[in-house]
DNA sequence: GCCACCGTTCGATCTGTATCGAACAGTTAG
DNA sequence: CTAACTGTTCGATACAGATCGAACGGTGGC
């Protein structure tokens, strides 16, 4: 049973590495914006749940999307059993980006 | 004398035509947004005076990024005699997304 | 152990953007 | 009118990102 599972954990950069070009350029994609919104809405969800919102796109693409957020510190993605769990870093990014998140979701 | 001097007038968009990510994309590069935090600090300026700021970039790239943010409703570019004169939107930025502006030159 | 499930990664293609030199157009000076 | 000046537009090249199918890898159910 190795308890060493080496889950499939990905990289989150520290927010205080992360240039605003990068984060501005993350939110610049429609799809990922409405992912971003969503997620402030609705809390915590898992990939399915966040690709149910347009069942249309690949999951290759959505996969995409995912990392571009995460890589730009706006989302975390962790394994959650099979699934795995996406989340806002509001917090955090309220301290890196003062009133910067509440601007772009309140529009 | 002419008085219909068919001045080179540039379009600049209705800030109601404006989408989010066009306006976050026209941020998400350090070059546009250095420009528009000298815009934000030191109020109107000629095209040259701008370019001032780093005389390395070519006047073809340069003009390139004023197109951009231009086409972004972020700045204005007019006529003035010789010159132009970049002017940034920030009234009507402001009243199109509420806080934005601010939280980005906050950073 | 085996298989179905969830999601990422890989590889290829396609589109879009950045960049820069050269050409062009309007404006003012002389 | 001519020449110098300011800045945009054009055209070519190079690079980055979007998209998608297929392959891969860990996890849980049975």
């Amino acid at each position: 049973m190795t308890t060493s599972t080496t889950s499939r954990e990905l990289a989150h950069p520290d927010l205080s590495d992360v240039e605003l070009p990068t984060v501005l350029f993350a939110l610049s994609d429609a799809a990922r914006l409405d992912l971003v919104r969503e997620l402030a809405a609705q809390g915590p969800l898992t990939v399915a749940e966040c690709q149910s919102a347009d069942p249309t796109v690949p999951k290759s693409t959505f996969s995409h999307h995912l990392k571009t957020l995460r890589e730009a510190g706006l989302i975390r993605n962790e394994p959650a059993g099979r699934q795995r769990t996406v989340t806002l870093r509001k917090d955090e990014l309220d301290e890196r980006f003062p009133g910067l998140l509440d601007a772009v979701l309140a529009t």
